[in-house]
Formats: structure tokens, C-alpha cells, sequence
DNA sequence: CTAAACCCCGTAGCGGACTACGGTGTCAAG
DNA sequence: CTTGACACCGTAGTCCGCTACGGGGTTTAG
């Protein structure tokens, strides 16, 4: 019999099997065929196509935006991938903004805290509190 | 009558109102004192401890960490607070190198889109197919 | 032959921080 | 005095991407 069953596909592609099921559930991965008992065999295209949804994943994509990610790759249209990509870009940089900020932030409040000398309160706790 | 009604409150401290019941039922903040007809009056000292847990969200705690912070405010133990924001800053570098990567890769896909001539399929699908 | 490992399905739960809903009672302005 | 804004309550739903559970059938190794 040829195909990976769920349990292989899942381990070749470095996901979970409930995970395949998942995908298939919303839309990303195609139906496989079910010769022997109902049991899914699983074409080598799919466990490229769960990779591609994980290497996406990496890049900060969400399933929602990977589906049309993938849509394109069926369809071929490398404008719209590459808005995709620079509207992801600004997004992650935006959120690393926001986190230097904090990081600075902490960076000063937990400095502040090993420097103060007796009788001041917590810095930390004093900075929140702050008006 | 004192105190503000929670509605009052609510835009005082920038949450909405179901928030500040929210933080009630949650422990976050003390049961304010109910006068009339059984509305809420809030202290002032209330709208403080909310901007307290807002800003504490801004630098990335959760409100189970700040739930802490506002017992150490309460209680005073500068240690404490120091280990946790360092623990939290620990973590919002590692978010920070994460994002640090999606960009680099969304950037340089961003690029060989930009850059390519005709014939070549779209980098960023192929980027994400790769095997 | 038996037991472990695998497969099926559908539904519910998680984490985190709210937000919405539905139904009712009360207060303030005109 | 009416009308609209505001208050009350409890429960359920949202987002996202799974993960877990319960209860069953099947395949495979020893």
C-alpha cells in the first residue's frame, strides 16, 4: 500500500497526528485518499505542503494567512506573496519596536533596583505606581 | 456621593467597564464599597492600582505576575520584584531575537522578490517549499 | 493469540484577557 | 414624565493553534 499513513505523514512533516486531521479540517491540506479501512494515506505533496505551513509559521505567518500563501503557490502570483511578506514585515518589526521598548524599560527598572541604597522604596514598584 | 461610579472609573483609568469587573472577579482589585442602589463606588487609590496593572501589562507581564507585583506594592520585598522583571526581561529578549530572525528572512525574501527577472518563479513560495 | 501500537471520530478544553449578550433596574436631563 | 444613558448580574463567546479525551475498531510484532 502506498502513502504515509497519518501517524507517518505526521512524524515526516514534525507535526502531530491530530495536527494533520486539524489542517485538513480547515482547508489547508487536501482530503488523501482512504483505501483500507477508511485509514488515510497521505501523498509525499502533503508532508512538503505541512512543512511549508510550519516554515511560514516561522516567519510569524498565521494558518489563515499560509492558506492564501498557498493558493498563491497553487496559482502563482508573486505580487500579492510579496505585499503578504512586507505587510508581515512591518507587523514583526512593529512588535519589535514594542518589546526594545519594554526591554529598556526592565533594563532600567531592574538596574535602578540593584542601585538604590537604603531607605528608598522598591523602584519597580515605585515606577508603576507613578501617576 | 464619593467615589467614582464605574463607568466613571472605567474612563479615568482607560479600561472598559466590564474589565474593572473583570479585575474584580479576578482578584486584581478590592470590592469597592456599594452605597447606593448597590453601584460601585471606586476610591481613587482603585484607578491608581489599574493604571498600575496596565502599565505592568505594557512591559509584558501577565495579570497572574502583576497579581504579585500588587502584593509585593502592598507588602514591600524589592527582591522579589527585581527577580521577576528580570525573569521578564529575560523573556522579552528571547521574543525579540525570535522577531529579529522573521525579519531578517521576511526582508531578504522581500529582496530576491524585488530583485527577480522574469523566468524565476516567485522566491518567497520557493523559499517556503524548499525541502 | 494476544497485546501493543495504530487508526477512526467528534467534542471539549486550554491560555490569556477580555468582550458580548440578554434581561432588568435606576438615575439624570429636558 | 418620559427617554436615554448608565448600572446590575451571570454566562457564553472570541481569537489562535492546537491538545486532550473518550470510546471505539484494526493492524502488526512477538
Amino acid at each position: 500500500m502506498q502513502g504515509f499513513t497519518i501517524g507517518q505523514a505526521a512524524k515526516e512533516s514534525g507535526v502531530n497526528v491530530e495536527t494533520l486531521r486539524y489542517y485538513e479540517q480547515m482547508g489547508l491540506i487536501a482530503q488523501p485518499p482512504r483505501p483500507a479501512q477508511g485509514y488515510r494515506r497521505y501523498p509525499p505533496e502533503t508532508v512538503r505542503r505541512v512543512r511549508f505551513v510550519k516554515r511560514a509559521q516561522q516567519l510569524g505567518f498565521t494558518l489563515e494567512e499560509i492558506r492564501r500563501l498557498l493558493s498563491l503557490a497553487d496559482g502563482e502570483t508573486c505580487g500579492t506573496a510579496r505585499a503578504l511578506a512586507e505587510e508581515k514585515l512591518a507587523l514583526v518589526e512593529a512588535r519589535i519596536a514594542d518589546l526594545q521598548r519594554m526591554r529598556k524599560t526592565l533594563k532600567e527598572l531592574v538596574q535602578q533596583c540593584a542601585a538604590r541604597r537604603g531607605k528608598v522604596a522598591c523602584p519597580i514598584i515605585e515606577a508603576l505606581a507613578q501617576h
